[in-house]
DNA sequence: TTGTAAGCGTTATCAC
DNA sequence: GTGATAACGCTTACAA
């Protein structure tokens, strides 16, 4: 069991100073030529890598970026990790994750920990407990410490940062519009509770698809789900939600969703209940999962760009941080000027045409 | 903007040493009550937190575990990590994750960026490049360097660490087992090249099940796949790799996939053959993921049980972390009695059966 | 009961 | 050219 080498080591038993295998290392040209040599072949023989935590500590950044997600295992979220993780790497970050799933504590307990020097700055999307107790202190409390967030697809307007969200509002007007303009009078909406955001946005969007059509939106075709439904363990009973939705609006004859598995399921219901898809009744969900390319039929849906997303967010954040680099100035600077230079940047959706519509 | 304070921050306010209001923070009572309190009320009402970072360096660990997968975004895999998660967080531990995206340069390069003292230890899955080349001296050295690993699901004779793996080769034959119970005669498998230690288990699975049916295994019913083909972007090719299988063994009653989208492609193709499932062809998938559950029909599948994999995985690497701890005796203890310590720990699987098997 | 100092592994700023 | 020293933030003998 040989340990990893340190500086100390070499120096020793090189009979020099730590500094100068240290400057020999970095190629300091004030070390001689002989000298470098020795120490740097030793170095190699011995396959010295400095140690992150102590270059850490000294450098006061950890080159290694936190990830705060609800929740791993989801199509989207792993997409955004991706995306996240190709950039950092590629600039020489990493990345370390912390899971809220879903929970309002686990998430304050994980930034907390993650804050306490871990990691130079948060890429996160708020859990579902947090938006509905709209308690974002700790996001506050974080970024007044001088950590920079990154917030992406679940932001909220209250905290100051850098944000990544996909146009839902727009995806969603355009989805209703191709259901429109393919005949669809009756567009019935599957949706989530108002308080997760891009729930309400996407909501929005339908309303204004159906307006700009001078369509009349009824109650009677929006159906609202409790969110615990969306688990794959309930399926059943979101399987009986929708059907009876179905069954009290017979006249249905297009489904916008505002997710993969609310948008598969109706139409699972649907053929149960001999539809045809998409003769009788047209589907298109909000996703960009693997269930949508597999379905029968396959679902036509607004894709959302998670590894994009995961790009664009690890971009704007590692641009923050090197860019505070030069600015250790602190007190310098106008914290208003500062304030108002936080960027939102917006994925436009695509629509994913396959053959649950015309 | 108001940085974290620091111990020695607290010390100068209160007007006492830096060792002082260390001990009082934790306690010891060896510090005056009056002191303590005064340093305590100071310190909660700061917020302090002690800074991780130096706690890692002066403890020489890091309470991380450093995941490396190949892929994220991927079910089994992401089901993993949240096993792991729950685990490493519940005993204290971070975790953070490297990509090596199959690839072997990434995989060596992302553990040597970690295993420069940014984590306790390892928990991986090797990449399929790795495996190919069966070049496994970054795993070696690691372990040599008194860095723990646990290697999990895709994992090689050739290296002495922990392991969980799932029993790919039992799990298999009880599959195969099961069509032959229900009636297949001539069973298909779809599996991948052999280099992929699971792919080998699993056919190994099949071909014993044959075997203690009497039945002869027959090289036309094999259908061994490149692995891109498992790969979402190249669904046709992979349809169309089935469609001619099938075509060329019109007899083809029951088919084993090693994985899901292998099963699932098989459905599609047999469907479109104009077969009926479970009547006239009947499947099962190796996998636990997303695809099963929503197929049409419904795919009977053997199951992974990824998160228990990552639990387990977690549990067996923390244990050997902590065990360390006291062990900091390093010379004393005789290396092959620690070597042939490695336990290999086999989850079951379980058979889920769905609609498609009889 | 409290303070001093060494050390974890580096780098940077001084001296010589 | 090279070496000593301080510093990053913390814990812990050892002194006082």
């Amino acid at each position: 069991m040989k340990r990893k080498v340190t500086l100390k080591q070499i120096a020793k038993e090189l009979d020099v100073s730590i500094s100068t295998v240290s400057r020999a290392l970095s190629n300091s040209k004030e070390i001689g030529e002989e000298t470098r040599q020795k120490i740097q072949a030793f170095a190699k023989f011995y396959n010295y890598k400095p140690n992150n935590i102590a270059l850490s500590l000294k450098n006061r950044k950890t080159k290694t970026i936190g990830i705060l997600i609800p929740e791993i295992v989801h199509h989207f979220f792993s997409t955004v990790i991706r995306g996240i993780e190709i950039v950092a790497n590629k600039r020489g970050y990493n990345v370390i994750i912390g899971l809220s799933n879903e929970s309002f504590s686990k998430e304050v307990i994980n930034m907390e920990m993650l804050a306490n020097g871990s990691i130079d700055g948060f890429i996160l999307s708020i859990s579902k407990e947090t938006l509905l107790k709209q308690d974002y202190h700790h996001f506050k409390e974080t970024i007044s410490q001088g950590i920079p967030i990154v917030m992406f697809d679940r932001v909220v307007n209250e905290v100051d940062c850098d944000k990544v969200i996909v146009d839902d509002f727009k995806g969603s007007v355009n989805a209703v519009k191709k259901l429109i303009s393919t005949g669809c009078k009756n567009i019935a909406l599957i949706t989530t509770m108002d308080y997760v955001s891009v729930g309400k946005l996407r909501t929005q969007g339908y309303l204004r698809a159906l307006q700009e059509s001078h369509m009349n939106p009824k109650a009677s075709l929006i159906l609202k789900l409790d969110d615990s439904l969306a688990l794959e363990e309930h399926l059943d009973i979101l399987e009986n939600e929708i059907e009876q939705f179905f069954n009290s609006n017979t006249k249905i004859d297009g489904v916008f969703a505002v997710n993969e598995l609310y948008a598969v399921t109706a139409m699972k219901v649907a053929r149960k209940l001999n539809f045809n898809i998409p003769e009788d009744i047209q589907v298109i969900g909000f996703t960009d999962g693997v269930l949508s390319k597999h379905a029968r039929p396959s679902l036509t849906t607004v894709s959302q760009h998670g590894q994009k997303m995961g790009e664009q967010a690890a971009h704007l954040l590692i641009d923050r941080l090197e860019l505070d680099d030069d600015d250790e100035s602190d007190t310098y600077i106008d914290e208003n000027e500062i304030d108002s230079d936080f960027k939102t940047v917006v994925i436009e959706t695509g629509l994913i045409e396959r053959d649950s519509t015309k």
